[in-house]
DNA sequence: AGATACTCGTTCGTATACGAAGGAGTTCAA
DNA sequence: TTGAACTCCTTCGTATACGAACGAGTATCT
């Protein structure tokens, strides 16, 4: 029985919150063997789409604030995680790759993801996942 | 023209971020002109559920660390949005209450986050609203 | 009663988040 | 060519998040 007169309220916010939640824990417990935060993976993964980005475009790719990622991206190079090259070019920019340790770990790191994707996704059927996808990527 | 040649990954979990990212950032902008934040919001939705819940049952109630709502308590009690009372019978605990303030806005506030829910969900159908919260909280 | 186990809330350390301001570099227009 | 406008990244302040350790209080078992 619930220990709630009232009824739970159907708030989409608070779902999207837990599920989220949820999720982020999840991977990040995979993650933990690495040494690498969710968010740092995140970031491996857009420098393996494109590699040589710039803060600003990859913070544009990601959706990541560029005050956040600033500090993400200097705990990265401090970690050997991936590299920060100057732009002769330009003064205020500099372009990032992934270091050698990152690249030796890249089929390992996506195939992980992938596997997580699929293990959050276990309880749905094929047509289920496909909408929740659809659904989310309508939302942002 | 996509600037990328491979194609976007098909993940979940960052969908999930960034669907969560902009609903909160939502709600963050409609809760500023009361200076709340969500969390603190969350949290008087949780004490008018159920006035006079320790902090250990309003965690396990919304799903939030110990850690993390022992500060946004604290910041929440010295700003009169709730009540810490000491319980006389157990020395270890308090029960919360929302204070005379945050229950003068109650109404309001609950509208708002109803709202903000609908605009949330205004692109969808209400055949996919009902979905999403389903699929959403079924990943919890 | 005394020892042990357990619970509750706090604190610490680290990592996001993000608005706002700031410093250095670049562009553009007169 | 020089100053205003703009861009890029960093830094600061505040608020989550959460694992871990801790101190105080309570329960249990003998």
């Amino acid at each position: 029985m619930n220990k709630f007169q009232n009824p739970v309220p159907d708030c989409v916010i608070f779902f999207l919150a837990k599920a989220y939640q949820k999720a982020h824990a999840h991977f990040k417990k995979q993650l933990q063997p690495y040494g690498l935060t969710n968010l740092q993976h995140l970031v491996l993964e857009g420098l393996w789409y494109e590699p040589g980005q710039t803060a600003a475009e990859l913070g544009e790719f990601l959706i990541l604030d560029k005050a956040t990622l600033s500090g993400v991206l200097d705990r990265m190079d401090k970690a050997d995680w991936i590299r920060k090259v100057a732009d002769p070019e330009d003064g205020r920019i500099f372009k990032l790759y992934p270091s050698e340790r990152a690249n030796g770990l890249k089929e390992e790191l996506i195939a992980l993801r992938q596997r997580t994707n699929e293990e959050i996704l276990s309880p749905f059927s094929l047509e289920e996942q496909v909408l929740l996808k659809r659904l989310l990527k309508d939302m942002s």
